[in-house]
DNA sequence: GACAGGAACGAACGGTCGTTCTATTCTGCC
DNA sequence: GGCAGAATAGAACGACCGTTCGTTCCTGTC
């Protein structure tokens, strides 16, 4: 019953953790991670509590895990794709496009979880609180380097603050994800684009 | 031992009840309202789990009384001031600083509950959910009717979208929050006040 | 001072949580 | 084919959760 398809890459081990995470990821997405029980997640993954549980050792480390996962797929999904965009203000576009619209496209009702993942845990002090600041500092830093390039190619004026530009875009994808769930995708993606378009006029050389 | 300062305008039980519900938006703020449970709410506010748990009936109308207290509170400590300030621009600004700065000045290290309230259950059905949502609904009109009276005093163009300069105004406060918590306080308004400005202005007649 | 009603307490409930332990099944390798 | 070790199961634990119940205390009224 061996798969002949593919020669071995990961040992069962790996695979149903696999599995785990990718279940703990939608979970985390529909209702917080504060909702990763280890008994739901169990249940959801067909495996018994103690037997998943081996796998992490912690809850907390099952928790840490989840957000790797939530930020190597954001990675994966959204920020590589974006850089097939050539560099400067078309890749913003690109890069926001698939930001907004990310949680949609993935199936993740919840929004974006690392999103998620940092409201929940930004007042609570911890190692999971810890990870989320960390995930979106890295994400400032390669949004700020984002914006620096489309100063290089003459796009946005030279006396442009990639750091400004940087706080603006992510305000934007924070409002239109507060509006999704307030007035649904069609009137917040509207918005989104608009303070897009408004904030690239604005840096205009 | 009865007070003689002032004429009695609450009872016993409604005053354990403000006290109750000024420690549940504490504790809220700080932690989440995923955390306001009986038994640590008891013990912040010295009482017994089934004496604090008679004001209430349950859980969840505790949590929508904490969720009512802290809008009560915003309302009174952020939108009424403002209210003070000259229609138009100015008072957007005065809304707008009030907003982001209350967090900090009203001694909620968690920043502002409803904000916190509406993260955490936005994606998760329930009737602390709706009300969180309806809650943001509320302040989009109003923050819609303020953007127009800046239309109508004549210092933002009639072209002005009130609504979507509503969704930016919610995007730099959200973008703000989410900053103050990744870089501090200062940086985080030095951007917040830079974004409005640039907002205003590309908004002018 | 007796009394009624609200306010608060203390103990206990069933349930779920994360975690631990031991036992069993499965997998990969010689 | 057999064996070591990983992978999983099952039962049980202590802790805490929200909730209930009966009792006690306090407060205002006659």
């Amino acid at each position: 019953m061996t798969p002949v398809t593919a020669a071995k890459l990961t040992t069962k081990g790996e695979d149903t953790r696999a599995q785990i995470l990718a279940a703990a990821v939608d979970q985390a997405s529909r209702c917080g991670f504060e909702s990763l029980t280890i008994g739901t997640l169990a249940e959801k993954t067909g495996m018994s509590k103690s037997g998943l549980f081996a796998h992490f050792g912690s809850k907390q480390e099952l928790q840490l895990a989840a957000l790797d996962e939530a930020a190597r797929r954001f990675t994966e999904e959204v920020f590589m794709p974006a850089l097939k965009a050539p560099r400067g203000v078309k890749r913003l576009k690109a890069l926001l496009e698939g930001w907004i619209t990310w949680p949609q496209r993935a199936s993740l009702p919840g929004g974006c979880p690392v999103d998620v993942a940092t409201r929940v845990y930004l007042h609570t002090p911890g190692a999971m609180r810890d990870a989320a600041i960390e995930r979106q500092k890295q994400l400032d830093r390669e949004l700020a380097k984002a914006v620096q390039l489309a100063v290089d190619t003459g796009e946005l004026s030279p006396n442009t603050d990639p750091k400004q530009v940087a706080f603006e875009l992510a305000a934007i994808v924070l409002s239109c994800y507060r509006m999704t769930a307030v007035r649904g995708h069609d009137e917040a993606y509207k918005y989104a684009r608009t303070a897009f378009d408004r904030l690239v006029e604005a840096n205009r050389p």
